[in-house]
DNA sequence: CAGAATCCGTTAAGATACTG
DNA sequence: CAGTATCTTAACGGATTCTG
């Protein structure tokens, strides 16, 4: 019994289907990776969503919420009027930025290899 | 201009960004590292299924073909009745396993501290 | 005014069942 | 084994509203 990480990688409870299931939403990995970018410093939420163009308020809301609830990310709350949020990795969120570091090399590294096999696929489908 | 990886990080043709959208799926990475397993020999579709539980025969089928036309697998028919079909990873497949092993080792060693912090998230939302 | 919370519509992954 | 059809669920995003 008890293959590690064989037997149970199966099942909903595998840790590494859980941990793809939350950096493969949109914006945690680019969060993670901005905050590693200013670690230790912390960043307020306005200067998050500047530097994740594209990302809508809701959204980083929602996707800093989850972190910090997962313990990737502090967060402290400035009793100013109005206040101001301040967020910053954890330990626990710095580590998580080694593996989406591999990750990154390899998309920036392969994914071109990618693209190209789907166009010799569309090339094969149009032409079969 | 053009810090690499960090302008478009943001758009959807980022690379990190599609190679995520794949990894993420549920049995994408799970084939990978079966296959891995395996490489460089073939595995049949049949024995796939019985390696991968809880897989259905549609989403393996889905997932192959999406990995085929990425250049990820090989696909190879055997024309007997009824088919066999056999599948086995190409260099580029095999390559895509090295950052995967680096997420599979994140999770199974750090994914029980995001399972704590999620508890006392609970019990500080239930104090509070 | 910063940021969180809520309503709502769209889109797609995933599962189930059935057909070829 | 592959393909099709239908259903459920959830991510995603827009727009709006609430709070200090």
């Amino acid at each position: 019994m008890s293959e590690p990480g064989r037997g149970d990688l199966f099942s909903p409870q595998c840790p590494t289907r859980r941990l793809l299931d939350r950096i493969g939403t949109k914006w945690t990995s680019m969060a993670v990776k901005v905050l590693a970018e200013a670690s230790p410093d912390e960043v307020r939420f306005a200067e998050l969503q500047r530097r994740m163009a594209g990302v809508s308020q809701k959204m980083l809301s929602v996707t800093l919420q989850n972190m910090a609830r997962d313990g990737l990310v502090d967060r402290r709350v400035e009793p100013t009027v109005p206040p101001r949020v301040h967020y910053r990795l954890t330990p626990l969120g710095l580590s998580l930025e080694e593996p989406l570091a591999m990750v990154r090399a390899w998309a920036e590294e392969h994914m071109a290899e990618i693209d190209l096999a789907n166009r010799r696929s569309e090339e094969a489908a149009a032409a079969g």
